[in-house]
DNA sequence: GTCCCTGCAAAACATTTGCACTATG
DNA sequence: CATAGTGCAAATGTTTTGCAGGGAC
């Protein structure tokens, strides 16, 4: 679900009569925290992993590695991990993806090479910013997403040897 | 095609993620450039919302107001307008949104009511920031993401009237 | 007249969920 | 033992696409 569209986000509320059942949802679903084995190989992998994965990747990777595990259990357990703060999320490529988080849930933002994947945390900006930025428009500011995007030094490297357009889908080192 | 750009990893939609890889998939898929009435009516339809929409929101907006067209057509006028920088988009619940862009191409950012879904444009924060961060991990940075959400000051006595317990978290900012 | 654009239905896709079953605590 | 977690398959919901036909230029 997580469909909470409390605000007429699509700006249409033509036919919208779910507004409340949002939040039964948000309690309902604190997701797994029993031992299993699959929850144990899930942050196991992940941590095995230095960059974002996506459920799916995530999933694929420990069918390689001998694991057969429900695609569904993955996404259960990936999901309560980034709720309780153990892993952080961005969304690339129009996915979700995941990635152990050291500490507790400090807020802070993700340089990502979007070459090979490679990701590094930054810290947010100055935080006057964002105040200034609120009281101009008289807006209490809750959230906000910020995500760099750019080339490491190597994948730069590599761009500008082979600029023939081949290194596009070489090196989606991300999408596995 | 959209898909296999998408797969890519430029993951930030349109903003300005295309920097030398504008390349022919880009030109090629360039989407509907021809007068059609169809292509008025998704254009009018967008200015006339202060905020942003969704394609099934547009898509609905324009059928409750007479006009009957094909969805595929909204999600390829859309398009086509934010890849030509005549409309900018943004992802908020799941879905990706539109809005006129007014000047151009320049690059901005938004502040948008998580509640009512009220929009401002702001600046960026000193791109020295930006330059700083990539300078420390040796990045060049090409692009970068960032919506800032909050409540604007009516939506926010609203959730202080009605604070009956009720969610009025509307956000997991899970991606923060 | 030649294409491009449209519309429909169907596909693609990532993600979620219903439900019977199993393992955890 | 009770029940929370699993796995499968089916559902969901958004966005894209194949293709036949009609409109734009």
């Amino acid at each position: 679900m997580s469909r909470e569209d409390a605000a007429r986000g699509d700006g249409t509320s033509v036919d919208s009569a779910d507004v409340v059942t949002a939040d039964s949802a948000a309690l309902a679903r604190s997701g797994p925290s029993r031992h299993t084995w699959q929850r144990k190989a899930v942050l196991d992998q992940l941590r095995q992993c230095d960059d974002f994965v996506s459920a799916q990747g995530l999933h694929r990777l420990l069918e390689v590695s001998g694991t057969s595990i429900g695609l569904s259990t993955v996404y259960r357990q990936l999901n309560s991990l980034a709720e309780s703060g153990l892993a952080d999320t961005i969304r690339l490529n129009e996915r979700q993806m995941f990635r152990v988080c050291e500490d507790g849930g400090r807020h802070h933002h993700h340089l990502v090479c979007e070459r090979c994947g490679k990701t590094f945390e930054i810290e947010p900006p100055d935080n006057e910013w964002f105040a200034s930025v609120a009281r101009r428009h008289g807006f209490t500011v809750t959230s906000h997403t910020m995500e760099v995007f750019g080339l490491c030094s190597e994948c730069l490297a590599d761009a500008q040897d082979g600029e023939v357009g081949a290194g596009s889908d070489t090196t989606r080192s991300s999408d596995i």
